[in-house]
DNA sequence: ACATGCGTGCCGCTGAGCGGAACGACCCGC
DNA sequence: GCGGGTCGTTCCGCTCAGCGGCACGCATGT
């Protein structure tokens, strides 16, 4: 009758590999550096193969050595920034995001969509904005987001069944909730090609957002402009984060 | 006689982990994604278990599919950002990152020294700056860019001792390549508290850095402002990079 | 047709990974 | 001081997961 609330990407394979990346997806947000006992409560592993393979992990960088506990290896964040360069995301989107910011003085993000969540790429903070949790490479539900519902309006149907089959879980009291209206909205995102958010993640927070479409018509991504509910007119935004997503849907598509 | 240019870590240890991290490290920022046998080239592993490795870490998000060839997963960038967000450095330096460049128009770097070299943290870049190689995630010979040297003059004699026995090889025409002249350099730098490059990383371009120190006086990390030799008087914007690194010494110190 | 590259599946072998047990050091409250 | 807790770390025999040579099907270009 355990919480199981492991740390496990597959429960059925204690391949190294798993293990590693156990260990690996054990650092949270919120923490400095963990102790080897730690880590194995986290993880599950026992305390003697978690000890040897953070051995082997510090010899390769994966990790690095505080005190006596360990930290994510700077090794790390250099491979982490190639993951998302090879994509070319990023280096594309940046000098749009900047000039979004620059005009609004709000907060732009821009967001792929990983599973049932949306993985933040890359995140402008505006100097009028309230201040979001969002994070450069943090997550939140696609269905309690602008930029989450920019994608699942231009993704494939089996998409969104596997996020209904998650549960739309409320993040704040206007999250959507029932799966027919969030159907409803998705068909209306794609009539107009803007999603907003009003309220639906943070209270006294709304946003528009654009998804960055492929040449067949697929969202590979989308960007979006968040403000206080009393200070930002979404529609009168809306026409901006419009065009600057599909200019950039032009721009990444011919990689 | 073939080059010894192969991608191994750690030599003498063919353990999972260091399979794992080779081919992780295979990936250059160049490419976009690779196929199987081109990973066993780079990793100088057997075709056959780069496969299997492979498929494991598809099913763990460390790689993603892209037709048959395989990239980076995005599950590392957000374990990366971890990375670094640990340190909490780069959230802390951001705000005065920004104010530099505001200030200047010119691009703002923040820098860690691993090893012989710094990887940078963070880039900034400036409406009137050069294009600059440095990178989010990248790579630089320490002893030829203003933040290296910033670094170096703040650390232990060990750490230069290292440098100086891998060589200091010129990546411009006026790199430093004289041990005698770095040592004298950064001599003067612990004076003044500020590091200048001038063209020794790039015709053309200059660069006032300044170290950001702990408790006991070591450097933990670098910033600078870079610019074109001739639009920007280092002398002229000395003064703000180190009053931005004294206040985030003091900062990031209490963590 | 041939050669060469690719991704992938099969399968017997073996040594690297495994983890229970134990140790020394440290920090607490009794 | 002293027992109980937790920490990081080492030892060591077992065994099974990782290993890699081999081979197949399929695109290429010659």
């Amino acid at each position: 009758m355990r919480a199981a609330e492991r740390n496990d990407p597959q429960e059925s394979s204690p391949s190294t590999t798993a293990r590693i990346t156990a260990l690996l997806t054990a650092f949270r947000p919120g923490d400095d550096a963990l102790g080897v006992s730690e880590l194995a409560r986290r993880t599950g592993l026992p305390k003697t193969s978690t000890h040897r393979l953070v051995r082997h992990m510090l010899a390769n960088g994966l990790l690095e050595r505080d005190g006596e506990a360990v930290r994510l290896g700077l090794r790390l964040f250099e491979i982490g920034q190639l993951a998302t360069r090879q994509r070319g995301l990023v280096d594309a989107a940046r000098p749009h995001l900047a000039d979004l910011r620059e005009a609004t003085h709000n907060t732009v993000h821009l967001a792929v969509l990983e599973g049932t969540e949306v993985v933040y790429l890359d995140v402008l903070r505006g100097p009028d904005a309230p201040r979001l949790p969002s994070r450069i490479g943090g997550r939140f539900p696609a269905h309690a987001t602008g930029v989450g519902k920019a994608i699942l309006a231009y993704s494939a149907a089996n998409v969104l069944d596997t996020v209904l089959a998650a549960g739309l879980r409320p993040v704040s009291k206007k999250t959507i909730t029932s799966p027919a209206v969030l159907r409803n909205q998705l068909a209306r995102i794609r009539d107009s090609g803007i999603a907003y958010d009003r309220e639906e993640s943070g209270v006294g927070v709304v946003c528009a957002a654009g998804p960055l479409l492929d040449g067949a018509g697929r969202a590979v991504a989308a960007i979006s402009i968040s403000g206080w509910s009393n200070r930002m007119r979404t529609d009168r935004i809306a026409p901006a984060v419009r065009t600057a997503a599909l200019t950039l849907s032009r721009t990444v598509t011919l990689r």
